[in-house]
DNA sequence: GTCTATAGGTTGATAGAC
DNA sequence: GTCTATCAACCTATAGAC
């Protein structure tokens, strides 16, 4: 089911590795500098800060990146693949496994967010991005069609009523969490309450896509 | 039903103005500063190479904009306010209203889109933005509050069925367009194409949220 | 309001010792 | 792999003439 191919690091932040065991300067530096990006943005971001914040010299940045474009290209692609492959295992009812299938996805986009629009402020990063994103057949599609395959599957079943467009219901459900954790993000975190959370949009939708008089079952009566 | 003070600059990007005639030379530097951010991004963005491409001294940027942060706030504020108040009339049917409504708001979300993501890259624009927004109780809650408010109106016409949570469906519905709209505009314009598009979703929705069996019909029978 | 010239301060990056 | 010391380049911002 998943064409990536084996990508260095996993959903563990620090994975063993041959050779001499790393002193942790180079993790250090990465996590430094996700703090600064979130603190004060990618445009303010130093490798002089990075460096004092890490704990160690600014040389040790440029041995360990190259320069701040290679250091800002492995903070993203880091937090990228850290979670790329997340798929909780399928619960009994579709409101269930609906609920623990996005909950998994707004941790990844609140996680992953900060370095996408990171991305955002240089355009070599931006298609760095683009690049790395392309070439794994990563992105928000692989939420969208997620959701929809499970969903498909209900329909067979008959859990979901037949007539809904698979697709469309996952871009929207995965969008609406989209667009709440970006408005935190983007604006502050209170600010996504002005727009209904994941509970209540699950509740919305699955009162849409569940067949009216219950499973399978095709008679007209039975309460909603 | 708008709350928005008389904000300056309307639908326009030149209005008349009282006193002396504009050389243009601001506007000139907005719009620079525009392309530069979609061509380079927010940090590669300097004063220099927005003088440049303006036509216009250096000197002149600071002397309109004090500093380079006054700068990037106008441009953020100027491509905020540009639109925002579009209420298109509703129309006679559902499916044409909406999509009349949600072709404004992706239109409006792909022009903003820039903005804000470069107020992401330093804390003190985006702070900025956020007092901004909130002053004018502006957002994408805006536009999830203009589908509910339609689907409630239809509701109560009996156009849409009685049971649905209006929130929700406009938060899904906009988050799908906001959804697409990033992907095109934070990995490459093709990159959205891996999603379904506002046709198709609104497609998929009008037939979740229309009555099984026409409108006002509260018979048990009629085809699903 | 716009220009030229220039100052002052950061910043990314390198060299070389340990 | 990490440090210290150092630079050259660049970029924001100001001063003052027109």
């Amino acid at each position: 089911m998943s064409p990536i191919p084996h990508l260095p690091g996993g959903a563990d932040a620090h994975r063993p590795r041959r050779g001499r065991p790393r002193s942790g300067g180079r993790e250090a530096i990465l996590a430094a500098s996700l703090d600064i990006l979130r603190e004060r943005g990618a445009s303010r971001l130093t490798t002089r800060e990075v460096a004092t914040r890490a704990g160690v010299s600014e040389g040790s940045v440029f041995y360990h990146f190259t320069d701040r474009t290679g250091l800002l290209t492995a903070v993203i692609e880091d937090s990228l693949t850290s979670l790329m492959d997340v798929n909780p295992a399928a619960q009994a009812e579709v409101a269930e496994t609906l609920e623990a299938l996005t909950a998994g996805m707004e941790r990844f986009l609140d996680k992953v967010l900060i370095v996408v629009i990171a991305a955002q402020s240089d355009a070599e990063l931006r298609t760095g991005m683009a690049d790395f994103l392309r070439s794994n057949d990563f992105g928000p599609h692989r939420g969208v069609n997620g959701i929809a395959g499970y969903l498909r599957a209900q329909q067979r079943g008959g859990l979901v009523r037949a007539d809904i467009d698979p697709e469309a219901v996952g871009a929207m459900l995965l969008g609406s969490i989209f667009l709440r954790v970006a408005m935190g993000q983007m604006v502050d975190p209170a600010y996504s309450d002005n727009v209904p959370d994941r509970g209540r949009v699950l509740k919305g939708l699955v009162q849409l896509i569940t067949p009216p008089d219950g499973p399978r079952s095709g008679g007209p009566s039975g309460r909603r």
